[in-house]
RNA sequence: GGGCAGGUGGCGGAGUGGUCAAUCGCACCAGACUGUAAAUCUGGCGACUUCGGUCUUCGGUGGUUCAAAUCCAUCCCUGCCCA
């Protein structure tokens, strides 16, 4: 394996990154790879409690696929160590503790979907109870003891957590120090994240350094907002847009999101070059410019990049029929009515379809206008319907279903 | 160990005996409009309902009262201060 120059690996790893700390090392760290020809150690952590990737996960995901790209060694850390005591930090405060067996199925889970991203050459990943496992509690204390309070509390969530008069449990403090085990169990050269891993990076190169090794170098990707341009993805608030999902889907989440955050998801989640980007950037400073055609485009890549760009041509099509032309899709899902023959009332219809999870909410949406019978809106909550094989039935914008007589 | 302040709907956060199914903001849903499932505007947002109401909710459990999210007791949880 021949590595590609200095220079061109450096414009690569910096592309959308928000820091590199600090950057003469990872300078440093490359020149000394070409010169012995052996690939960095490029660390990413991953969480075996959630298991469903998206967008968000892409981002840093992908950044390790440049670095695989230009020769060196992606190394996944599943934190199954830590997912079986369950991490109480930030809002998610009921994580449930995982089974060794759980974490190992989410991990493999985890493998799979991040390898969409991610080359199958060079990449390891391993299980941090591995080593974390086998720490006896003098060994965690040792661990402690190499570092302070005052410093834990320079972590930004922390501080505000204790500014803020909320509890912060005394083994959050470990996981940082947990974190900064791996690297120290790999020697990591590098390790990636999120801005929000700034501090556990960080706490990396300190331990590295106090276990007498080199300090790796922490690079920070941004946060991608959710769809909702507002908090940042995940799935517990459904403003995500999964690399599983189908084509359909990707299309229609990718262009409910706001016109604002149309650049960040280029530059963050596509393969779009630099030159491309710049010109997106311009269109999208220019008044004249219809930003939902860039966002049909942006739509297009994520489908193309987790499908193929058939697939992406496809959903589009499918979208301007069901949206734009108010058609009906491709494909509706159908149900068989038990009901037997002869009218139903409405209400108990989209009941019975489960179109709606209760006769209130039944009731809403016909007061709202949002439901129709063959294209046919229906005003009065106390309409029958005549059921006959096929009839189509919507709710709101979305959601169809077929009807089907046994 | 002692003192104080808290725990309300998906989240934030009002409410301190009846007019509270509970102001408001965010998220969410529907409609209108459009350039798209963007933006904006309007409406909705516990369940059941013969649409008049009925029922179950405000950390848990018991109680006071004609009536409690609101008062009392107790338990659990959290924060702050003192030791």
């Amino acid at each position: 394996m021949t590595f590609p120059p200095l220079n061109e690996q450096m414009d690569i790893i910096r592309r959308g990154v928000a820091e590199i700390v600090p950057e003469e090392a990872l300078v440093q760290k490359i020149e000394k790879s070409l010169s012995t020809q052996a690939p960095l150690k490029v660390k990413l952590g991953c969480d075996p409690s959630r298991p469903d990737l998206h967008l968000g996960h892409s981002v840093v995901l992908r950044k390790l696929r440049q670095f695989q790209d230009l020769g060196h060694q992606a190394i996944l850390i599943v934190g199954d160590f830590t997912g079986m005591i369950g991490d109480p930090s930030g809002k998610s405060k009921t994580r449930p503790p995982l089974s060794l067996d759980e974490t190992r199925k989410n991990g493999q889970s985890y493998f799979e979907q991040a390898t969409k991203i991610l080359s199958t050459k060079k990449i390891q990943m391993l299980y941090n109870s591995e080593w974390l496992g086998k720490m006896s509690f003098v060994d965690v204390i040792g661990l402690a003891s190499r570092y302070t309070v005052a410093r834990m509390l320079e972590r930004d969530e922390f501080e505000k957590r204790y500014k803020a008069g909320e509890p912060i449990s005394v083994h959050e403090f470990l996981y940082p120090l947990a974190q900064a085990m791996d690297s120290v169990a790999i020697e990591a050269d590098v390790e990636l994240g999120g801005t929000d891993q700034k501090f556990n990076l960080l706490v990396g190169r300190d331990i590295q350094r106090e276990y007498k090794l080199a300090p790796q170098v922490a690079i920070m990707l941004p946060i991608l907002p959710g769809t909702d341009g507002i908090e940042k993805m995940s799935k517990s608030l459904d403003n995500y847009i999964g690399i599983d999902e189908s084509p359909k889907e990707i299309f229609g989440k990718t262009l409910s999101i706001p016109d604002k955050l149309i650049y960040d998801y280029f530059l963050l989640a596509t393969n779009v070059d630099l030159t491309e980007l710049q010109s997106i950037k311009a269109q999208l400073d220019d008044p004249n410019t219809n930003p939902r055609d860039l966002k049909r485009r942006l739509a297009r890549e994520l489908v193309a990049l987790y499908h193929s760009d058939e697939a992406a041509l496809a959903a589009q099509d499918e979208f301007d029929r069901i949206f734009v032309k108010k058609d009906l899709p491709d494909e509706i899902p159908e149900v068989t009515l038990a009901t037997g023959n002869g009218t139903v009332g409405i209400i108990k219809l989209l009941t019975e379809t489960k179109l709606v999870s209760s006769n209130g909410e039944a009731r809403r949406m016909i007061d709202q206008g949002g439901v129709s019978v063959d294209g046919e809106r229906i005003s009065d909550d106390k309409a029958t319907i005549a059921i006959r094989d096929g009839i189509v039935i919507k709710v709101g914008k979305r959601k169809f279903i077929r009807i089907r007589k046994s």
